[in-house]
DNA sequence: AGTTTTCTGAAACATTTGTTTCAGAAAATA
DNA sequence: TATTTTCTGAAACAAATGTTTCAGAAAACT
């Protein structure tokens, strides 16, 4: 004897989520988001809450994308070496190509400090990347492709890094080129 | 025949500066900045100009500060290698210990994307970075004190880019020995 | 089909936002 | 000191913000 729920809760997330990255926390406002997800406010806060739980909905369904994208890549059958390689490569790719970059990166550097619960989310994010880098390159080093001179732990943590830095530039500079070169280098540092 | 501006617009921009770098573009209110800066909305319109105007005033004098921060560096009369390695270690210092980080980052993600004389500057200060370790770096080469078998350009690039990723680091992990083990990787790589 | 519960749309809410107004105080010149 | 210009403080502004209200439409059950 009731109604059910209309509009898609997931569809509806990831245009919210889509909004976030684009204009960040502060600069998305409620008709942004409710015009994008195509609900009226009353409908998303009578099903999701308010900014700040929609917002960590969305932070969430980006990592729990992250997550499903390196499962994928665990999946392929390929060599250790090779699925870092790929890794790599396709960061390049989402930075030069994607408008937004990475949606994690832009809001650790703007909510990090003040929303604990989405900074949480994003520790976990980051900690997942990290588990996986390290048993990878742990993997390459068995195989001999990468010198084993070094801590896995701390060369994930390396690589983690990396590519931040690499957004940043390309905020800046546009420059798809220097991303590319930076990338070749780091390869060639790491390879045997 | 006339009356003078009464506060220090100086110290005013400082403050607001402070008040941007803790909450973001957005993030910060008139009332926050005018608060902080201890005048009223009408004395900041009247000489200064808007918040956008205030804004760009704000980051333009971070950058002013990184300039002078540089060339105090350059006239330390140390070999470049060690002015390398106490700008890498002071950078460090300043991710683990300051509070809020390293403003260009958080800004350029905040605002890189649309607010384009915003990004002009910051622009402008990577570029003075970059052309800062770029000579360093060839210097230390001539000394013979880093490999010289990558082109200096490239390094200082990847130089520039790696703090950004260190900062992303700590806000999430607060871990501060994770970001100096990085550091250490990171010198003793290019060391000779 | 009737009943009952729940969802939706539009409008309204109180605050907060960035910005402007203006009367009066302040000070630099003559 | 008188004059004139400009700055300051408080209040007000319209617009935008996040959130709530509520009447009616919608649909799941009997």
């Amino acid at each position: 004897m009731a109604r059910n729920v209309e509009f898609n809760e997931d569809q509806a997330t990831q245009k919210a989520m889509e909004v976030f990255w684009e204009k960040g926390y502060n600069g998305a406002s409620l008709r942004d988001l409710t015009e994008a997800m195509k609900i009226n406010s009353s409908s998303l806060y009578n099903t999701i809450g308010d900014k700040q739980e929609l917002f960590l909905r969305s932070v969430q369904r980006y990592a729990d994308d992250r997550k499903k994208d390196i499962k994928r890549r665990l999946e392929s059958g390929k060599s250790a070496f090779n699925i870092l390689i790929d890794y790599i490569n396709d960061a390049v790719d989402v930075i030069t190509t994607k408008k937004n970059g990475c949606m994690a990166v832009k809001m650790a550097f703007e909510v990090g400090h003040t929303d604990k619960r989405v900074a949480d989310v994003l520790k976990a994010d980051s900690d997942f990347a990290f588990s996986f880098l390290r048993d990878l390159i742990k993997s390459a080093m068995e195989e001999g492709s990468i010198a084993a001179d070094e801590e896995p732990e701390l060369l994930a943590d390396y690589f983690n890094s990396t590519w931040t830095g690499w957004y940043e530039s390309y905020i800046l500079h546009k420059d798809g080129e220097k991303i590319r070169r930076m990338a070749q280098f780091f390869i060639k540092q790491i390879s045997k």
